[in-house]
RNA sequence: GGGUCCAUAGCCAAGUGGUAAGGCGUGGGACUGCAACUCCCUGAUCGUUGGUUCAAAUCCGACUGGGCCCUCCA
């Protein structure tokens, strides 16, 4: 398995610390509002990682964080806490807020078949350690405190910028123009780790530390998290390409500082989805939500193909014109799978395998989806029987994650549906078309689509 | 200013040195009472420009054009 490692800079074998077993880390979103599907596309994409992980034989543990405090606004670095904006705006508390929308996450997540990670914790559950870590840094010298906040001093680092290539005389300050510089800070890039001085007068969330009455940091959870549930040696971390810098880099200064040896070898980071405008964000643009794609007649899982159809290292913008397409493939897709009759044929193993192949190989390959969908697209047009053709949908959908395959449960009104049928073909005997047409129009109301084959008319639920 | 990702047909795109996969759409055809579904056929020398090479979309340089990051973000 091969992928491009931020930390290095190139496409590298994956190579795991215990063989056979990847810890996976995934920056979680800010429940503070409901996810856009440019928030989504990262977490499809560390979904075919994972899955893919699984395809070729890892057993994968993975953790996620639910950021729950603690984070600025997008419009100004002075401003109120998203999470306390969030409140405000609904009239609930910071954490019923938090907790709506991470169940609303998780809806999303659930309807593009992206996999839930086994552990999951939110950040303000985890407070505990974060003193623990804090207290630890300090013990160990790194960290200062000025005007009321903790603060990690980065120049005890010797390569504190080795995801990003940077150095820190380049590095401008404050380079948005809604970000204040902080004057208590010894070195530009230092950071925060617990603050007691609230650039917000409503931070809603707090508590005891050792340092005053406070919160943490932007970028302790993750670290914290990590440590506690996947250990001091993490395979690969993962997160939207905002999060390199400062967020992973500031990881990886204090995590590293603190357990004394190298904490994560592999670090993963999807490109975002953009409009035509660039960066599509929460307050600016159209609001694109799943439930926004729905109610517009499109399948969520349209937009997951629409996804997996790009590499994940590359950009992608969003257009109507794009998903009308994915949403095309996918309905032609799911009707040529569903027309397969696989009854009474035989699996050919070495027939079957060199599609497996193919398939396992793109995976491989750098996650290149697009050339795995393509071995899809071959299976379907090949020679095979449709016995092994269903089996390779299958097995590939343990990836793509595409549900092509609908389970056939007979409905309750079967035999009244296929008498209707029967009439509708006696009129059509007769060409008596108006009747056949009426048969099949009010079969269409009731969400019934009438299939004329060579071998005779079915149907099929819309 | 620095870092980083990208640039292939109308659209989505693969391609990692040997002379352009696949998908959507379009157009044509088969099937059909008409349709839907399905099937067949249908298109580009790869942002510009130098260079390396017998050979480059693929390597190197310059340029142009986009996106992202430099303390909220996926």
């Amino acid at each position: 398995m091969k992928f491009y490692n931020t930390l290095t800079k190139k496409v590298e074998e994956f190579i795991p610390n215990e063989p056979g077993k990847v810890k996976l880390y995934t920056c979680g979103p800010t429940v503070y509002h409901f996810a856009h599907i440019g928030n989504l596309r990262t977490y499809i994409n560390e979904d075919i990682l994972e899955k893919s992980l699984n395809y070729v034989g890892f057993n994968v543990t993975r953790c996620m964080n639910i950021t729950d405090v603690g984070h600025l606004t997008s419009d100004a670095d002075t401003g109120e806490d998203k999470m306390v904006k969030g409140a405000k705006r609904e009239h609930k508390t910071v954490l019923d807020i938090a907790k709506f929308y991470t169940d609303k996450f998780k809806e999303d997540c659930d309807k593009l078949n992206i996999k839930w990670p086994e552990i999951v914790v939110p950040a303000t559950t985890q407070i505990d350690e974060y003193i623990k870590f804090i207290t630890d840094l300090e013990n160990k010298g790194y960290t200062y405190t000025a005007g009321g906040n903790v603060y990690f001093d980065t120049s005890k680092l010797d390569n504190y910028y080795k995801l990003t290539n940077q150095n820190e005389d380049d590095l401008v300050e404050a380079v948005r123009d809604d970000v204040e510089v902080d004057e208590n800070k010894k070195n530009k890039n230092d950071f925060v780790l617990w603050f007691t001085k609230s650039k917000f007068e409503d931070q809603e969330l707090k508590w005891e530390s050792p340092w005053g009455y406070g919160y943490p940091g932007w970028h302790i959870e993750c670290s914290a998290i990590s440590l506690k549930y996947l250990g001091e040696y993490l395979d690969i971390h993962c997160g939207g390409v905002d999060n390199i810098f400062p967020h992973h880099t500031n990881e990886i200064a204090q995590t590293e500082s603190r357990i004394g040896h190298e904490w994560c070898k592999y670090w993963f980071h999807p490109e975002h989805l953009n409009d035509e405008s660039g960066k599509m964000s929460k307050s600016s643009g159209e609001f694109l939500t799943v439930s926004l794609l729905e109610s517009k007649g499109y399948n969520p899982l349209a937009y997951r193909l629409l996804c997996l159809q790009t590499h994940y290292k590359k950009q992608l913008t969003f257009s109507y014109a794009a998903l009308d397409q994915a949403q095309n493939l996918y309905d032609k897709l799911v009707n040529k799978v569903n027309g397969l009759n696989p009854n009474n044929l035989n699996i050919d193993e070495n027939k079957v395998n060199k599609f497996k192949n193919d398939f396992k190989e793109s995976l491989e390959n750098n996650l290149n989806t697009s050339n795995s969908l393509t071995t899809l697209f071959e299976v379907l047009k090949s020679d095979l029987n449709d016995a092994e053709k269903l089996y390779l949908v299958k097995d590939f959908d343990k990836v793509l994650s595409l549900n092509l395959v609908k389970e056939k449960t007979q409905r309750e009104d079967h035999d009244e549906i296929m008498k209707l049928i029967d009439e509708r073909n006696e009129a059509k005997k007769n060409k008596d078309f108006a009747t056949a047409d009426k048969i099949r129009n009010d079969l269409l109301e009731k969400g019934i689509i009438l299939v004329d084959t060579r071998e005779g008319t079915t149907y099929k639920e819309a």
